[in-house]
RNA sequence: GGGCGUUUAACUCAGCUGGUCAGAGUGCCUCCCUUACAAGGAGGAAGUCGGGAGUUCGAAUCUCUCAACGCCCACCA
């Protein structure tokens, strides 16, 4: 930057992107896999290609920023690796969507044509949310971008395929399915959405075949009526149990289906009778195979009726199919009645319309023996979890896993490495590169599962199983952050596919992210709407404000209710660090200042104070975000800066740049300049644009750029309590002198007279702040004394034993000022009560640490003594 | 049905291994545009820490219980 002087505001809209292509210009988010350095890594949850950036992705991935950005400045090699997701489903249908509104017939275009196309579009946007992490700050390795349809990724997913399937764990099963008739194919069980619908209960009569008799059957589905195989009742229902074994006509189809009892059935839910659709409902199934029943498949891929049912049924959509069979049964007489009912169903997530059962082939990964490890891995805390309770969550879901769909009737992802013989399909051939001979074979036409790819994604970025080179250096990674609602889909996998090829852990932390909900609690969505564009946040509040309040009002593990006054805080907390920082640089008297060693000043009390508790604060900061409490360690700065630094110490300051003796003033400007190199040190993680801004100014010759500057540990050792009480009875004084005048309406420009009456051993503390003292409290003269006459006409305060009082010949307002005064008796009252019933209680004196009894017995004395003062002035009064 | 979480000031929330007179921001009241900042400064009002019981010398914090709200999982046609 040309500039000299810091801008009279922080232009965040100019200065963020000259700082980002500063920071990459220099290299500094390169990640050496050479290096012999303690490294730190992370791999970025690879958002959809088709994303775009949403708050969600703000919150995440500033976490992110900081764990790197943090683990930088300490010297590590750092490498955050970022990506994109092909997100198999979900591009698929959107491309579906683009080439449909351009009026291209679908059925007409090849497997390699529709490719082509997708390819062109991941091409056009695939690129924009890598952009909008840039805008956000990201400091991820850029060269090291992936995208899980790379070459090199398709192959390790290939590998791991051909891996599993020669250990025997992927097997192909005709099995019921959770369908999606919108992308007409498989989705796994994590994929389905349960919501509850307001649905009907028809009771429908079928009559018994050789008898007048009649069975009256409750369905939430009649048109599946149509693949009926069998009617079940349970084995001991005294009212049905003699019918077990007869058969009744399936009306509308005519098939003659037999009556059996089944365990499952419950005898007090519906009629206690059951209509059995094997191929269409998973519990029926399950009879079916028990019974050894027909199952007869309906439906066509669409979920419209195919040519098993009869011929006025067939091509109706399953909803038309539903009302013609009701029309059907109602005009036959069959329809008994009808109950409002209201049930769970099973939605697609990605298509958002109700899924089927449907009966189809399908590859399976076996999952107990992956399982069992992972299981162990997070039990036995050699990977965390943070907030801990998730572990619960996740050993549910590891304890009653099933086995895993992994085949996708889609086009878009990896298609499944398996080659069937042409001559004789029942022959085949598993491997990465393919048969030999490829025209004598075809490939299976189905892809895998998005997260059977994204679960090797901790080590597939690394070019597993071709390299070690960067996974020596880069894995395990160090701490994965996430959402909660990807624990099962994402998270359990990724630690089993660690385990099952690389034997080791995917990372050693997780971090599980809270949901962010609008003001109303509503979970921020695409299809709701209710999402801010971090953009428009980004360039109303500055990037660095965003993060900022974001990681302030994101404590873990709790779901959070946005809003932008919050990122208030954030832009307002950087207003106030930039006019600190300018308020500071406008007054150095010299330029050289900002060279000066601190060690070979002699410093104050003041200065040691603000610089003790920076190092309090460093220390906090630490371990906050050593256990991932970013919101507390945000506060830490936040508070420190605010209120110690520019509330006190800046004041304080004042005093010295503008007073007679230059020396303070430069030692106080070397403090300010140390103290704010601090504050941008340690906030340069959430807020990295205008804290390597500010530093530009600040750095002397020696100093890098911050990105690359020594993160401050904090020294457990250093203390200094002396400082620490010196400023403290200062701060009470100066505060107790603004009460007085402000609640006497005492005009800011009105200097007034205070006196201190058994000021005793603090004299010559307080002697050493009295122009501090004076300056503040705005005062014209200040009297201290062991004995004195109490001034006619004055306010008093206590302060640690010693009267302050305020002379206001004219001003004083008696009622006011006995109000003030009673009061604060009141509240000293009811606390030594408690105070002399603890220290009266024998079990208390007995039982309670020492130091916690010498406390309640300095506060009784404090607090007596304060009292008494206080009744004294108050009793003069009246 | 099973599990998890939440309940602290008017609002949004911190408060960690039980022990300072329970905190912050916003909002509210009073005063101040004092030459870093009105996106600011000084001061103030505001809380039986969801209800009840228990453990303890001591509970916002630990245990139990009840209530309300939220989420996840499973699911009977």
């Amino acid at each position: 930057m040309s500039k000299t002087k810091l801008d009279k505001s922080y232009n965040w809209n100019e200065l963020e992107d000259h700082w980002y292509q500063h920071w990459l210009a220099n290299d500094y988010f390169k990640g050496d896999s050479n290096s012999n350095k303690e490294s730190y890594s992370i791999v970025i949850p690879p958002p959809n290609v088709t994303g775009m950036l949403t708050m969600g992705h703000v919150l995440n991935n500033t976490i992110q920023d900081v764990l790197i950005r943090k683990a930088r400045m300490e010297g590590k090699n750092v490498c955050w690796i970022p990506g994109t997701d092909h997100a198999s489903i979900a591009t698929e249908t959107k491309v579906v969507t683009m080439l449909e509104s351009e009026g291209i017939d679908l059925e007409s275009l090849s497997r390699d044509e529709f490719l082509s196309h997708a390819w062109e579009w991941k091409e056009k946007y695939g690129g924009i949310i890598i952009n909008q992490l840039k805008k956000l700050g990201c400091s991820c390795d850029w060269d090291r971008e992936r995208f899980t349809m790379d070459a090199g990724y398709s192959k390790a997913v290939l590998e791991s395929f051909v891996q599993l399937y020669n250990k025997g764990l992927i097997y192909k099963g005709h099995r019921l399915v959770n369908w999606c008739p919108v992308s007409k194919s498989a989705i796994s069980d994590e994929e389905v959405i349960h919501k509850e619908k307001n649905g009907k209960l028809w009771h429908f009569i079928y009559p018994i075949s050789n008898s007048d008799d009649c069975l009256t059957v409750a369905t939430t589905r009649p048109e599946t009526m149509l693949g009926d195989t069998a009617l079940a009742v349970h084995p001991e229902d005294n009212r049905y149990k003699h019918l077990i074994g007869k058969t009744i006509t399936l009306p509308l189809v005519g098939r003659k289906i037999p009556i059996i009892g089944d365990d499952y059935v419950d005898p007090e839910f519906g009629t206690g009778c059951v209509k059995v659709t094997p191929a269409h409902d998973p519990n029926d199934f399950l009879i079916g195979e028990r019974h050894s029943l027909e199952f007869i498949n309906i439906m066509n891929e669409d979920a419209s009726m195919n040519s098993n049912v009869p011929n006025k049924y067939q091509k109706l959509s399953r909803e038309e199919a539903r009302k013609a069979v009701v029309g059907d049964m109602k005009n036959e007489g069959r329809l008994d009645k009808v109950e409002d009912y209201t049930n769970n169903i099973g939605y697609s997530e990605r298509g958002n319309v109700p899924i089927e059962s449907y009966l189809s082939d399908q590859w399976f990964l076996k999952m107990d023996s992956l399982a069992k490890p992972a299981l162990e891995l997070v039990n036995s805390n050699k990977i965390n979890f943070h907030p801990s309770h998730w572990v619960k969550t996740y050993n549910h879901w590891m304890k009653n896993i099933k086995d895993w769909c992994i085949s996708r009737q889609l086009r878009w992802g990896h298609q499944i490495p398996v080659w069937y013989l042409n001559s004789d399909p029942s022959q085949i051939h598993v491997s990465v590169e393919g048969p030999d001979d490829p025209d004598n074979w075809t490939q299976d036409n189905d892809v895998l599962d998005t997260w059977a790819s994204s679960w090797l994604w901790p080590f597939a970025v690394h070019d597993w199983p071709n390299s070690d080179e960067n996974l020596d250096t880069f894995y395990p990674t160090n701490a994965l952050v996430t959402g909660p609602d990807i624990i099962f889909f994402w998270v359990a996998r990724m630690i089993m596919a660690g385990h099952e090829f690389l034997n080791d852990i995917p990372f050693k932390d997780v971090y599980f992210t809270s949901i962010l909900r609008d003001e109303t609690g509503k979970k921020f969505s695409k299809s709701l709407g209710n999402s801010p564009d971090p953009f428009d946040l980004f360039k109303e509040y500055g990037t660095d404000a965003t993060r900022f309040g974001t990681m302030l009002m994101a404590p873990q593990g709790l779901d959070v209710l946005f809003s932008n006054d919050r990122l208030e805080i954030g832009r307002n907390f950087m207003n106030k660090l930039w006019n600190a920082s300018r308020f500071v640089q406008m007054n150095l008297d010299e330029e050289d200042i900002i060279t000066t060693n601190l060690d070979e000043l002699s410093l104050d009390l003041p200065e040691k104070w603000i610089i003790n508790r920076l190092n309090q604060t460093a220390l906090k900061v630490n371990k906050e975000l050593e256990k991932f409490r970013f919101n507390e360690a945000a506060k830490a700065i936040y508070e420190f800066t605010w209120s110690d630094f520019c509330d006190w110490y800046i004041e304080i300051a004042k005093t010295r740049f503008y007073g007679v003796d230059k020396q303070k003033a430069k030692e106080s400007q070397a403090v300010c300049i140390f103290v704010i190199k601090g504050i941008l040190t340690l906030l340069h993680p959430y807020a990295p644009f205008i804290t390597e801004e500010i530093w530009s100014y600040f750095k002397n010759d020696t100093d890098k750029d911050l990105i690359v500057s020594p993160w401050i540990k904090g020294d457990k050792s250093h203390q200094d309590i002396n400082a620490d009480d010196s400023v403290d009875l200062l701060k009470q004084i100066v505060t107790a002198v603004r009460t007085i005048r402000s609640s006497m309406n005492v005009p800011q420009d009105k200097k007034a007279n205070v006196l201190i009456r058994g000021v005793g051993e603090n004299r010559s503390k307080i002697e050493a702040f009295e122009n501090i003292i004076i300056a503040l409290g705005r005062i014209d003269k200040l009297t201290l004394a062991d004995e004195i006459e109490k001034p006619s006409q004055t306010a008093t305060a206590v302060v640690q034993k010693m009267e302050l009082f305020v002379p206001l010949k004219g001003l004083i307002d008696l009622d006011q000022e006995m109000e003030r005064l009673s009061k604060r008796m009141n509240e000293l009252s009811g606390h030594l009560e408690n105070t002399e019933k603890k220290l009266a209680n024998k079990n208390f004196v007995d039982r309670a640490p020492d130091n916690v009894v010498k406390h309640e017995n300095q506060k009784l004395q404090d607090m007596t003594a304060e009292f008494n003062l206080v009744k004294a002035n108050l009793d003069m009064l009246q």
